[in-house]
DNA sequence: CATTCATTCAACCATTAGGTTGAATATATT
DNA sequence: AATATATTCAACCTAATGGTTGAATGAATG
């Protein structure tokens, strides 16, 4: 049972191009902060903060070794929310599709 | 070519709980905006903008008829997010796999 | 025509997001 | 010990969220 924010946290965090710019960059193996943020043209600290938006929703995950700070990327978050996005789509979908079919077959039955 | 920004709406609009409620209520047909704000504890005017949120990411559809406003759900963002998620993930994933393995690699080669 | 009903608009408030700059902390290097 | 490096913390700004209440609009009804 995950908890009911895991999903709000996680969208949150993929809703915004630069965070996943850097998981980009992420999932081709870690990276300390100063070289997630060199290809970018804003503040090492704005990176900072949004690194710590992917920390929240545990999509990326911090190793320190002395002053430096490996980064990964956790797959785990994505995985439950597209599962959440491909069971809610099916049902959302099935059930607008059965509405669908009923109106059609009752302008059917009026013509 | 979808926008750059359609991602970023239809994944803000689904980050809240409030919003997933809506759309579920209308995955199973139209309804009004007071129908869809009547089992929520909040005001009719936060609603409102909620429903606003999810018509600027296209998620709903709006049909006035008088002064009646009569809201559908629409499944076009879902699916493109939906299909975002599962290339990404395919992507990011296999990335990391191969990365893993070649570091077991690696790591059997010192032994 | 007055009233009720459905909905938005406007103003306000508190919180968060996304960015900046500058100082602080902690670790390496010389 | 002094300095350079990696990173965060703190304060600040502006804009956006998420909520409120009260007034305005516009359509249906007595």
């Amino acid at each position: 049972m995950t908890a009911p924010q895991t999903l709000d946290r996680t969208l949150l965090a993929l809703a915004d191009p630069t965070r996943r710019a850097i998981l980009q960059r992420l999932s081709s193996g870690e990276a300390r902060v100063t070289e997630v943020a060199q290809p970018f043209s804003m503040s090492l600290n704005a990176i900072s903060k949004h690194i710590l938006v992917l920390e929240r929703a545990k999509l990326v995950k911090r190793r320190k070794v002395g002053r430096e700070h490996f980064l990964s990327y956790r797959s785990e978050p994505l995985d439950t929310a597209a599962k959440w996005m491909d069971d809610t789509r099916a049902f959302w979908g099935s059930r607008l599709d059965a509405l669908e079919r009923l109106l059609r077959e009752e302008d059917e039955n009026t013509k």
